[in-house]
DNA sequence: TTAATTTGGATTAAATTCATCTTATTTATC
DNA sequence: GATAAATAAGATGAATTTAATCCAAATTAA
């Protein structure tokens, strides 16, 4: 009933793209450096925002990593659900798991309370919230 | 972020027990065929349930399993911190986790919210709440 | 007292997930 | 072309989860 690592670092990349200057490529490295994550680990958290559309890679000398959308976009259940897949704090709350008496269960009733209200919290939050940034400021690259 | 099979497990042990005739002794594998519970793991499932004085064991023949205390006072929360231990939904949220900036986070103070709220909602309902299992009737055991 | 029943507990094992590392490739810039 | 940096595939080891086996201990009934 934990969140993976991986999702920790996420959110802590996205804020450390957010604090940055607005669309300024940061590399792989200075991130891992600032929040003391595993570089080769970042790299594939990083495939991960980037095939969920959240931020934006770039090879090459100068190259690196910026946010594709405004932080003040990215709210924390949008980073959980990118790195851990839909959230689902039970198998049977999973569309796809085939539980026979589904609508009648009452375990997967309360189950699926809980994870609404834990989801609502998750929603609230931006991480432009978390850098306690301004917003409106966000210019869009292209 | 997944609860384990085996809180789900332990879940609908209580509820079978729950909607057994109030201080009768029901064996394992009688739980282990009502509820799909593979039987060898449920046995761990109810030590850890004894432990936890959620439920009193009984060995020899016409042994088997009972409530140790009422249905209506044993909430799903409860139920995963007996399994699970105690509910952190990140490392850094517990309190042995030496986390040095721990006040200040901004991270794990959105994480701590998420995570009263999904405590609140695992407080709210009991197994008695879940069998639909009316109040005032259990009969302690001795 | 003996046999049957049932939990207790230790051990092992398979499967999965996590976190990390390795190595090589592609792309962009100077 | 040399260099810097992301991309990608895959190997590895540790931890966790789930499950199975086996034998010991306790209780009850015949």
């Amino acid at each position: 009933m934990q969140i993976t690592r991986q999702t920790e670092y996420a959110v802590r990349t996205l804020m450390e793209l957010a604090k940055a200057e607005q669309g300024k490529l940061i590399p792989t490295k200075t991130i891992s450096l600032n929040q003391s994550i595993p570089e080769v680990f970042l790299k594939k958290t990083i495939q991960i925002l980037a095939n969920a559309g959240l931020i934006v890679t770039q090879r090459g000398t100068q190259g690196g990593v910026r946010l594709a959308i405004p932080a003040s976009e990215i709210t924390i259940a949008d980073v959980f659900t990118a790195v851990e897949g839909r959230l689902a704090i039970n198998v049977c709350l999973n569309e796809i798991y085939p539980c026979p008496n589904k609508p009648e269960c009452r375990v997967s009733g309360v189950l699926q309370r809980a994870q609404d209200a834990l989801v609502a919290e998750l929603s609230r939050e931006s991480i432009a919230d978390l850098v306690g940034q301004l917003e409106g400021t966000f210019i869009r690259g292209n």
